[in-house]
RNA sequence: GCGGGCGUAGCUCAAUGGUAGAGCGUCAGCCUUCCAAGCUGAAUGUUGAGGGUUCGAGUCCCUUCGCCCGCUCCA
């Protein structure tokens, strides 16, 4: 079909189809009914991704373009484990943030344990006896009726206890409070009397508990902003998959699978640098498996639990950022380009400040590549993020690990800590991408669609066909089928059935060149190559089709 | 996490509460000189799973798992 076939008019349901039927794809665990968030590769998605990841290898770490300052790109490939000390994940920010129920406020977009969360509660002052008063203060915080007038986040009653001190004319004027005893005075229940329109209070303190959190966190009033109405409930972020170092399984043994495959690169970071001779700037790429335990996985593999990275971590002089980060930015566009994401379904979209990570808040910025899927059409899904890190992760190491991370140039003679650009390509979302941009409906052929895959990429490179199943030619199909094997890969033998029905399998599987063996080919040496997106035919010699073939496989 | 929809052969779908079927695909054989041709035959199901009602459940009820859509979320 023509440029018009967007992906928007393209049928995902269909596309998944065609991933199980023809061995892409499959659903985890699928005679169990499946597993929710994790998909298999059947053989030729195994080597689709394979083809990917391959090129990947090639075009950054092994043979990278030349740089901004028109000098080779210095990068050195890593493969750390998938399992690391657990304070790697404290350093990183993963654990302490995202173990604990979360509360987000919508407003300022801040985020806080939940547990941390102090409220100021007033009630009406009793006239009896201490027990009233405890009564009071016991049911404060926990009681979804009692909603405490302002908030803030402590995780210990003495912080609470100052923040309220010092905050209290502020705040106190802007709720016409007057402090009638001095809170300081009133240890035994965090308490002070206060008065508002000559009416007498009890001001107390309190950790704000679950259940009320839960049911009324609607009304009570963010800890930042002081108004009601901004607070998400509180959830669970443990993101991040636990398991066990040995067999006893005890919580001191606690480890995680890790959540990105970055952090496996800046504990290397110095190992590197002390081994390789790299100097700045300098690239450490890795790729592998990494886990998220994702509250919704959907669209198929986009968002699963289990995932496959693919990532450079690139180390540079501070004042140089700006540079490398635009080179890498360009550099990773071009590349899924020639991938074949040739057409405006491939995206560059800068982010705005506001939406930038924890990590990028300063720095030359963060873009994301993001490719327009059927499941987010007209609105597109990021492929590829490209970061300024900054120096947060090796700030981060050196602390927590006391390990000295800086550098030393030798030829600026100067100390540093280096900065980092981060592009880190999702390679399931790779694939996933170049099995929809490869999706086209052609209702005129036999398969009713085709995958044009680049011929790079393309599972299968190529196949061989005897046009008929006898007269020497599967003979003669035998060997030249071995021969491409040997060279090119995965190479396609099929000598059954009519010659239609093969190349209409060849379409669905995404192969780009069919050789068919005729009776010409006995007597004159040449055999018909038959183009998949064209559908037109060839005729070249025999022996000259492995280096036929080798061109057109060529980037 | 909430709401809605859907689960029968590899795929697309049938089957009044009463014997689980068809087409396509797959495989084997024959035939076949360039785009799923034809003929003959074969394999393929705990009807997603588990309970319940019933003499009898693919069908009715409950639970659960999975997928899709919309919210929510996406450090």
């Amino acid at each position: 079909m023509s440029e018009a076939t967007t992906n928007a008019a393209k049928s995902m349901d269909e596309i998944m189809a065609l991933c199980k039927r023809r061995g892409f794809i499959f659903q985890a665990s699928e005679i169990y009914g499946g597993v929710n968030g994790f998909w298999d590769y059947g053989p030729l998605g195994a080597q689709l991704k394979k083809n990917l990841k391959d090129a990947w290898w090639q075009d950054t770490v092994l043979t990278p373009p030349d740089g901004p300052d028109g000098k080779p790109v210095s990068i050195v490939g890593l493969d750390s484990c998938i399992i690391q000390n657990p304070k790697v994940w404290e350093a990183s920010g993963h654990v302490g943030g995202f173990n604990d129920p979360m509360v987000d406020d919508k407003e300022t977009k801040q985020r806080f344990r939940a547990d941390h969360l102090w409220g100021f509660f007033l009630h009406a002052a009793p006239d009896g006896s201490a027990d009233e008063f405890r009564m009071i203060f016991e049911r404060a915080g926990s009681d979804p009726n009692f909603i405490p007038l302002f908030c803030c986040v402590a995780s210990a009653s003495g912080e609470a206890r100052e923040f309220v001190v010092q905050n209290s004319k502020k705040l106190f004027k802007q709720f016409k409070l007057t402090v009638t005893a001095d809170p300081a005075d009133s240890d035994e229940f965090a308490a002070m009397t206060l008065e508002q329109n000559g009416q007498r209070f009890i001001g107390a303190l309190a950790p704000v508990t679950g259940e009320a959190l839960a049911q009324s966190f609607a009304s009570i009033p963010s800890p930042f902003t002081h108004k009601a109405g901004s607070l998400t409930p509180p959830r669970a972020f443990n993101l991040m998959f636990r398991t066990y170092l040995g067999a006893t399984a005890t919580e001191d043994d606690i480890a995680y699978l890790r959540p990105e495959t970055a952090q496996g690169i800046f504990i290397n970071y110095k190992n590197v640098l002390d081994t390789t001779r790299v100097k700045m700037p300098f690239g450490i790429a890795q790729m592998g498996k990494a886990f998220r335990n994702e509250v919704t996985p959907r669209n198929f593999t986009f968002r699963s639990r289990e995932f496959e990275q693919m990532e450079i971590e690139f180390f540079c002089h501070p004042d140089t950022t700006r540079e490398w980060y635009t080179f890498w930015r360009d550099t990773r566009m071009a590349w899924w380009r020639s991938l074949g994401l040739t057409g405006d379904n491939l995206l560059l979209r800068e982010h705005d400040t506001d939406e930038l990570a924890h990590y990028a808040k300063t720095g030359a910025g963060t873009s994301d590549i993001e490719y327009r899927f059927p499941f987010t059409a007209p609105g597109f899904g990021e492929l590829e993020g490209v970061a300024d890190r900054s120096n947060f992760d090796l700030t981060q190491h050196a602390e927590h690990a006391r390990a000295k991370l800086e550098y030393f140039d030798q030829e600026r003679n100067e100390r540093y800590l280096p900065h980092v650009i981060e592009p880190s390509a999702g390679a399931d979302r790779g694939v996933l991408a170049l099995l929809c941009e490869a999706f086209t409906p052609d209702p005129e052929r036999a398969s009713k669609v085709y995958m044009k895959f680049h011929p790079r990429i393309a599972p299968i490179k190529a196949a061989v066909f005897p046009l008929v199943n006898k007269d020497g030619m599967p003979e003669v199909g035998e060997k030249l089928h071995k021969e491409l094997r040997s060279r090119f890969g995965m190479v396609d033998f099929d000598p059954k059935q009519s010659i239609g029905k093969r190349y209409a399998r060849m379409d669905e599987a995404g192969c780009p060149y069919c050789f068919t063996i005729d009776s010409d080919t006995l007597t004159d040496q040449t055999v018909t190559v038959r183009h998949r997106d064209t559908l037109e035919q060839d005729r070249i010699a025999l022996d000259k089709v492995g280096d036929w073939l080798g061109e057109k496989l060529k980037a």
